[in-house]
RNA sequence: GGGCGGUUAGCUCAAUUGGCAGAGCGUCAGCUUUACACGCUGGAUGUUACAGGUUCAAUUCCUGUACCGCCCACCA
């Protein structure tokens, strides 16, 4: 075996040997657990957030697997619509090919043909994470299955009348050409400008209204100026009308509680076609609705001749220069405000009056509001409930149809002699009113539409499977906060509508990776950590140990640095050591587990971090899991049980391999390769079954013996050992020099651990011996615990003045220490109040701080 | 405008119902101790952002302030 451990070669192999022989699949037998990954775009590549979705999920299957549940693990990818569209659109486009000249059919078919060729990419780099999905079970949000699942839900939907289609104001990208829901807009703070626009009284041209906006170039738009009926101001002028400038269009004055009095001039164009509120004002007052702009945001034929064909903002630029000119612009003010941006493209959203599908949202809210609150599903952090209530209580109305080409197309044909609309699960052809001209919906759907349905429809539904029967709901959803209004809450709604029942029982939401400043990791910042290269230089192991160790119970975002993953190298060496030192010992197979002092210490320590790890792997606070494993492997076993065992090795053996058996195990989900990689060198020993031999995959949980030995005697004696290092370095006296240790400490307590001090005395190249009293000699001492004081014989060494100044010093900190006690002790509303297992810990604690004292002193008074 | 999270050692972060504040990295001293220098042994390091309050006791609970970050939002 190499000194250093090294990955390369040990993951691939290992990983194939799992796949092929299916340890992935779940077993026949066993309590069913299920998690379904949330599917990664088919165009995507693993980057930071995936490998710590995957991790953190990879983790809870293989701790499942080897508690002996019934796992079932279910990959797949999304189409992801618009991204996956525009990926193609923009590779086409490199090679000189437009969608619109290649045409649907084609376009989609390149799509395909790309999903085919790359969509293989982000799961061949699951594999090299570790993750154990069942790929048997592997879907795609396109692949037939779905599909049906995806009209099933549209038709069901549908004939509730939950879904509609209606015209309304959207959020239009002019740059995908499609408009999309709500919270696909992003919102950034703009500087923008407010423009005091003076719009003529049509009886009194000399006369104004001047109104305020930030979007000039939709005037021509406008269908009415709207003042607020209680605003003195403009009272007489309500119901007179106005020439709208640049154009000789008359316009009516309204009154409309909306507007607000105070903000700009009171006054508010209305335009229907292109502002949400101003479609709202349209309706109450049965405004005309006039569209002023092309889907792709050129003016058109209903703004006047100059600036037809110009894109809005040229538009914009060109009427305020016009209104300068005639003395109708009032003024500009600066004026920040919020402007919806596309994103997937980051192109300004132009509110959009079109036809679109939507979803009576706020109808299917109440049963997903409930199941959250009755705790039918769990939200880990609890704190995101906050955001989910906020979210479904206020839900709107979900536009799900969306003008592109890669989708599934809206199962909806409408008849062009008698209008019908027609919607069915499978192809229409004729109408009821015997037409045969028929066309289907050029629509199709929203990806979320179909990734709302991933924890049944992977499962076989609308087919009743054994998948279904046997996994829904399933047991714990793993994701990042940022997509709990995109999916989740779609996901339980779905669930709860189409299967009555929850689509999983916890939600574990952790936090997003960030680089190390904090910032969100993106391509035009420069700043993306590529998980694959991490993989590549320094393993899997090594970056899921440290994704896993960063995670907390709160979900906090995640900093990820190269300093960072050198612990996990460094843990993973340590480990590896370890493993080829026990590997290297003569084997010791007749010999019984637990023989010594050491082991059977050990075993005890193992036995309580075995219920310690198990705990916070149930609870996801792997963080800890790290923690306690850590702590154990390096300064339990090397540091400690590993220089013990080489007092008596063969003796030690058995337990030796035990312990590493079981460590392995325990850290098997959290870095799978390496503890397989060692698994596999150790498996010769007759400990492991017939079964176990063939993976660490297939072996379980250890369940290690409770211990009665004493701990804290032993933990005293190895006090003693530290302190005698202690002494020794201050002293400069190597640890390998051979010395006598002399223990003066009260009988009843030296009894219990006089076995113990006398073996690990072994350790340091000390005999020990017992004194009442300390030597005649000249000695370096210590006092290590309430009644006990050690010597250590080194003629010629000692500075005595010194000795004492420390001593001194000790004794005035002990001072400070029992005096805070002593306070506290005397405190009435302490010891009143506290528990009575508070005050008297304190109380202990004061009297062995005096006995310290004590013995300093006499130690004091000596010198 | 509303909401959420954060502020703890030089750095990055923990701290599980309020009870002596911890880890990794870094740092200092000493070590070619036959698994590991990616190592061993032993150290040092805190006004827990600030100001109040509740309590016998506050990093922890409450109120407020400051700064950082995120999300939501139809005042043009």
């Amino acid at each position: 075996m190499e000194k250093n451990y090294n990955h390369e070669n040990v993951e691939d192999k290992w990983y194939k040997l799992w796949e092929e022989n299916k340890y992935f699949a779940p077993k026949e037998t066993g309590k069913p657990f299920c998690m379904v990954i949330p599917p990664p775009n088919v165009t995507g590549a693993l980057h930071l957030g995936h490998a710590l979705d995957n991790t953190l999920q990879d983790i809870i299957a293989r701790y499942h697997r080897l508690k002996g549940d019934r796992v079932l693990w279910v990959p797949g990818t999304d189409h992801a619509g618009i991204a996956t569209q525009n990926v193609v659109e923009k590779e086409l486009q490199k090679q000189g090919i437009h969608r619109e000249s290649l045409g649907r059919e084609k376009f989609v078919e390149r799509v395909w043909q790309w999903k085919e060729e790359y969509g293989n990419r982000i799961t061949s780099q699951l594999r090299k994470l570790g993750a154990s999905l069942d790929w048997e079970h592997e879907r795609f949000t396109m692949d037939e299955g779905l599909s049906e699942a995806v009209k099933e839900n549209f038709v069901r939907l549908y004939e509730k009348k939950l879904l509609y289609r209606d015209t309304y104001i959207v959020n239009w990208c002019p740059r995908c050409l499609t408009a999309i829901s709500d919270i696909e807009v992003d919102h950034k703070d703009e500087n923008g400008h407010l423009w005091h626009i003076k719009y003529p009284i049509a009886n009194t041209p000399t006369l104004f209204i001047t109104v305020a906006t930030t979007r000039p170039e939709t005037m021509f738009g406008d269908t009415a100026v709207a003042v607020n009926p209680s605003d003195e101001r403009y009272s007489q002028l309500i119901g007179q009308e106005l020439i709208l400038p640049l154009t000789n269009k008359r316009i009516p004055i309204i009154a409309d509680a909306h507007v607000d009095k105070d903000f700009g001039t009171g006054a508010v164009k209305v335009t229907p076609a292109h502002d949400p509120n101003d479609f709202q004002i349209g309706l109450r007052h049965n405004l005309e609705k006039v569209i002023v702009m092309d889907t792709s945001a050129i003016m058109n034929e209903n703004a006047p001749e100059q600036y037809q064909k110009m894109d809005r903002y040229s538009a914009r630029k060109q009427i305020i220069k016009d209104l300068t000119v005639l003395g109708l612009l009032e003024k500009t003010e600066e004026h920040a405000h919020a402007v919806g941006h596309c994103y997937r493209c980051d192109t300004t959203i132009e509110p959009y009056l079109s036809k679109q599908w939507f979803i009576d949202m706020k109808q299917l809210a109440g049963k997903p509001i409930a199941a959250v609150k009755n705790k039918d599903i769990q939200f880990i952090p609890e704190r995101w409930e906050k955001l989910y209530f906020d979210w479904m209580e206020n839900i709107r109305p979900w536009c799900i149809s969306r003008q592109i080409w890669w989708g599934h197309r809206i199962p909806v044909w409408y008849c062009e002699d008698c209008n019908k609309e027609i919607v069915s699960k499978t192809e229409v052809t004729a109408c009821t009113c015997g037409s045969k001209n028929i066309k289907q919906d050029e629509d199709v759907l929203d990806t979320w539409f179909s990734s709302a349905l991933w924890p049944f429809s992977t499962l076989g539904w609308p087919e009743k499977t054994n998948d279904l029967k046997d996994f829904y709901p399933t047991s714990v959803l793993v994701t990042g906060y940022d997509i709990l209004t995109f999916w989740v809450s779609r996901m339980i709604t779905m669930g709860l509508f189409n299967m009555n029942e929850v689509p999983f029982r916890k939600v574990y939401i952790h936090g997003l990776v960030r680089d190390a400043e904090g910032r969100k990791m993106s391509k035009s910042l420069g700043n993306v950590i590529d998980p694959l290269i991490i993989i590549k230089e320094k393993g899997a192991d090594v970056l899921r140990y440290t994704l896993a160790s960063l995670v907390t119970s709160g979900g906090q975002d995640i900093r990820l640095m190269d300093d960072k993953l050198v612990a996990g190298r460094n843990f993973i060496n340590k480990l590896w050591n370890v493993s080829r030192y026990i590997l290297m010992q003569e084997p010791e197979t007749n010999g019984e587990i637990g023989a010594t002092l050491a082991d059977k210490w050990i075993l005890s320590v193992f036995k309580k971090i075995t219920d310690e790890t198990d705990k916070y792997y149930n609870e996801f606070e792997f963080n800890f899991v790290i923690e306690t494993l850590y702590e154990f492997v390096w300064n339990e076993f090397c540091d400690w049980y590993i220089e013990m065992t080489k007092l008596h090795k063969q003796e030690s053996q058995p337990t030796l391999i035990y312990i590493l058996n079981g460590v392995l195990k325990l850290l098997h989900p959290i870095i799978p390769f390496i503890s397989e990689e060692i698994w596999q060198q150790l498996k010769t020993h007759p400990l492991f079954s017939d079964e176990e031999k063939n993976s660490i995959m297939l072996s379980s949980w250890p369940e290690p013996e409770p211990s009665t030995f004493d701990v804290s005697a032993f933990e005293e004696a190895k006090a003693i050992i530290k302190n005698t290092r202690n002494i020794k370095a201050e002293k400069n006296i190597a640890g390998t020099k051979k010395g006598k240790l002399l223990v003066s400490s009260a009988t009843a307590s030296l009894a219990s651990y006089e076995k113990y001090i006398t073996y690990l005395s072994g350790l340091e190249s000390t005999t020990f011996s017992l004194g009442q009293t300390a030597p005649t000699e000249q000695h370096a001492y210590s006092v290590i615990s309430e009644n006990t004081v050690i010597y250590l014989p080194l003629a010629g060494l000692i500075d005595t003045a010194k000795e004492k100044e420390k001593l001194q010093k000790e004794a005035e900190k002990l001072l400070v220490i029992i005096k805070g006690l002593e306070n506290k002790l005397n405190n009435k509303g302490f010891t009143e109040n506290a528990p009575a297992d508070v005050v008297e810990k304190q109380k202990i604690t004061l009297e062995e701080n005096i006995s310290k004292l004590k013995l300093l002193e006499n130690k004091l008074s000596e010198a």
